[in-house]
RNA sequence: GGGCGCGUAGCUCAGCUGGUUAGAGCGUACGCCUCACACGCGUAAGGUCAGAGGUUCGAAUCCUCUCGCGCCCACCA
């Protein structure tokens, strides 16, 4: 027997040693793999951002996906798992903004972009080194020859060549159009990037002419000259629409205009409100559907215009409790209530609070009709009228993807049925630039073209800077940068060489199994359906399985601010990464949050020396030279192999059912309580005083059993496992990462009971 | 306002299509350094399965309502 088992099991020492042994011998790339039935795995890895360090919820997705890789990997597919990472376009430079800021106090305004950029690749590469370094720590068995960053070379082609296509279908299309703008960082927003947050601020009746109209914004109601009512409120029967009225209003006398719009909740405080389109999305499309004006009042500092008058030049935070005492002074206001509570919106991506703008951007049209040039796709024929939606909805409805757990399914519909047009453009440096280019003004007038639009093109799409034919002028390209999602929504075949057609993408796409948290349903899995089945006419993959938050023991969302972190290193570095990987899965059903503590990772710490114990138990009863011949065994231990048998078949069944907690658990359950606890205590009397032939029996079945157990334990904890391996006598493989799944078919089960 | 999830021993959770005295891990108490393991072994305490009503021969498990916790969505002027 080796002498490493001697002493308790210390992850520290074999962790990272393992690790290089899997990496050299290439079992990490599906190539090295046999596959004589032709079946493959594969899967991507959700790339982490590169904004710092993995936390338990990376940890938990890898821990996740690698128990799924290992299973293929070992039943024999040739398996795929891709790693990369994501640039995360606006996380990170608002990330690098504020280092830069708090360091040096300066923005990056004052840098410029050529240099503000070569800072965040900085950042970004070495944030990079640290996530490998991590996912390696937690033993993810990625084809690293195959790594991908969102922002490289290969993937820019991509985007360039998806942003292409979409906008020669009119998918794509540049437009006015009401967004998210943050006024900190200085960038529209996609509405999924919003966080709602609540806020108690007072709320005002003021006295719009003979009306009382209610707001907490009274900084936005300078330009309020439409007044809105229902137009079955029996209240206001007398005002017609159309008609227009004279009344004070915060900088003198102004006239209004009565519309009559269903919009309106008669419930909701006097069932009368005035609108202010440019900074609001209802009162937006209030306005697009009477033809009313709209103004601007807030700039994209936050500070008001000159339509605000004396007020013109402040921003909207100071100026308004000087507007609300002038309209005090003017008697306009009819009450105030002081505690409304409403909700603001956030930017989620470190950015502030959200002032809606209109303003001209880019936009993927999810609603417009087009004809798909290919479709692979049930149910959808190439050629056939489509709309984003409708691809993006037909991809689960049809039942050629499936979530898991199945309930995300109705929310994610019910996403789609809201969804808005996309806003895809960016006003942040970090990212892929909007391949667009502009001559402007063009160098022979439209009438002068003769209708051949070939000769002065005004926009042009490309990858490449174009130059113009007729004149010296050059184009000049667009300064806005795609939404982040945009790119990750390539992912599963942007890795695969795509828009190439190589053997990988043909190989490998689509995907199998798509895992991550079910927080960004939306952002990412959603758009990578859209993006999918819209380019390829297919869908990127099979399965989604989403797995839950990692919070604290109290249930609390582990947060910096909250100090309840686990830093998933840490508790590598104390309790191996076995015990990390299974404290995530066990008793963490897909979809459900999952609660950690560290006395859970501590337990299974113990696990792991149990197994290690265990192993030094049976191969210190075996001969050295363990006997491959299978002897006659005795029918104790007969029962045994018949559980083993069982339990095996349970297993593998929960793992292809992506029940990965509850094999878990049988597992733990098993090899503890029932291989440790039972079977070795039963079999010490007949290991000291038994018969040759009962000694040769339990010696064989101890063996037989403890191999099955590593190869059932190996893709929960690879590390142990796989040391243990390597102190074997007798294996069927050299490495237990590819060694086979202990399957029996169910016609050589009865046969190996009864020999 | 709409939708979803959860509420089972101190804590984290199993309990599938309803069926013998409701389970596990961690924790706790007590006893054991028994020649695989003290990162261990054994024993024990601990639950009106959130509450109420209903369906049923029988419910933690199905239905209805109530309460509590959490989450998601929505044009809360």
């Amino acid at each position: 027997m080796d002498e490493k088992f001697l002493k308790p099991y210390d992850p520290k020492k074999s962790e990272d040693t393992v690790y290089k042994r899997w990496e050299e011998s290439g079992f990490f790339k599906p190539e090295k793999t046999d596959s004589p039935d032709g079946e493959r795995f594969s899967i991507v890895l959700p790339p982490p951002n590169v904004t710092g360090t993995l936390h338990m919820g990376h940890a938990a997705m890898l821990a996740i996906e690698d128990i799924a890789v290992r299973f293929e990997r070992m039943s024999g597919k040739q398996t795929l798992w891709l790693p990369g990472t994501d640039h995360a376009a606006i996380a990170t430079q608002s990330k690098v903004e504020e280092i830069m800021y708090k360091k040096e106090k300066k923005t990056r305004h004052d840098i410029g972009r050529e240099e503000f950029l070569r800072r965040v690749d900085a950042y970004a590469k070495e944030s990079h080194d640290t996530i490998v370094n991590q996912i390696k720590k937690m033993g993810a068995s990625v084809d690293w020859s195959r790594e991908a960053f969102t922002l490289d070379e290969a993937r820019h082609r991509a985007v360039n060549t998806a942003f292409k296509k979409m906008y020669d279908d009119g998918l794509i299309y540049r437009g006015e159009g009401m967004v998210n703008w943050d006024p900190k960082l200085q960038t529209t927003v996609s509405d999924d990037e919003i966080e709602w947050d609540e806020e108690t601020v007072p709320f005002y009746y003021l006295k719009y002419g003979p009306f009382i109209i209610g707001t907490s914004r009274p900084e936005t109601k300078f330009g309020d000259k439409y007044v809105v009512m229902h137009p079955d409120d029996t209240r206001y029967s007398e005002y017609t629409d159309g008609q227009t009225i004279k009344l004070e209003w915060i900088n003198g006398p102004i006239s209004a205009t009565i519309i009559k719009d269903t919009a309106i909740d008669m419930e909701f405080g006097t069932g009368v409100m005035t609108i202010t389109p440019w900074h609001d999305r209802t009162d937006f499309e209030i306005a697009e559907r009477h033809d009313l004006d709209k103004e601007q009042v807030i700039n994209e500092r936050g500070i008001l215009l000159p339509i605000a008058g004396e007020f013109a030049g402040e921003h909207i935070k100071k100026a308004r409790a000087r507007i609300v005492e002038k309209l005090r002074a003017k008697g306009l206001v009819d009450k105030v209530d002081e505690k409304y509570v409403h909700s603001i919106a956030i930017n989620s991506r470190g950015g502030g609070i959200i002032e809606p703008q209109i303003k001209e951007q880019w936009f993927v049209a999810v609603n417009k009709e087009f004809p798909i040039a290919y479709s692979a796709m049930d149910g959808i024929a190439s050629g056939e009228t489509v709309t984003l939606k409708k691809l993006m909805r037909h991809a689960v409805e049809s039942g050629q993807i499936k979530i898991i757990p199945d309930r995300f399914e109705k929310i994610y519909y019910h996403w789609i049925d809201n969804l808005r047009d996309w806003n895809i453009s960016r006003q942040i440096w970090y990212g892929h630039r909007i391949p667009v280019w502009y001559h402007d003004p063009i160098c022979i007038p439209l009438a002068d073209r003769e209708d051949d639009i070939s000769k002065c093109i005004p926009i042009v799409v490309s990858g490449t800077k174009p130059e113009c034919k007729f004149c010296a002028a050059a184009y000049t390209q667009d300064p806005d940068t795609l939404d982040t999602w945009f790119s990750s929504g390539l992912w599963t075949f942007s890795t695969l060489g795509w828009p190439d057609e190589t053997a990988d993408l043909k190989r490998f796409h689509p995907t199998d199994l798509l895992e991550t948290g079910y927080d960004i349903l939306f952002f990412w899995v959603a758009r990578m359906i859209l993006m999918t089945t819209y380019l390829l006419g297919d869908v990127p993959f099979r399965t989604v399985y989403l797995h839950g938050l990692v919070r604290d023991e109290k249930g609390k969302k582990m947060s910096k601010s909250l100090g309840n972190t686990i830093d998933p290193l840490e508790m590598i570095e104390k309790y191996g990464a076995d015990a990390t990987r299974l404290s995530l899965v066990v008793g963490a059903p897909p979809g459900n949050d999952i609660s950690l503590s560290e006395g859970k990772v501590r337990g299974y710490k113990h696990f792991a020396n149990k197994i290690w114990n265990i192993a030094r138990f049976v191969l210190s009863n075996i001969p050295a030279e363990a006997n491959s011949e299978k002897p006659a065994l005795r029918k104790e231990d007969n029962a045994w192999i018949e559980s083993l048998v069982l339990v095996s078949e349970d297993i593998s069944k929960h793992i292809a059912a992506y029940r990965f907690d509850l094999a878990s658990d049988i597992l733990y359950h098993w090899v503890w309580h029932e291989f440790a606890d039972k079977y070795i205590e039963e079999v010490k009397p007949a290991l000291k005083d038994g018969t040759d032939e009962e000694k040769a029996s339990v010696q064989w079945t101890l063996y037989a059993v403890l191999t099955d157990c590593l190869k059932l334990l190996h893709p929960f904890m690879p590390f142990v496992t796989e040391e243990i391996w390597a102190g074997l006598p007798r294996k069927d493989a050299e490495l237990l990462m590819i060694a086979p799944w202990p399957t029996v078919p169910s016609d050589k089960i009865q046969e190996m009971l009864h020999t």
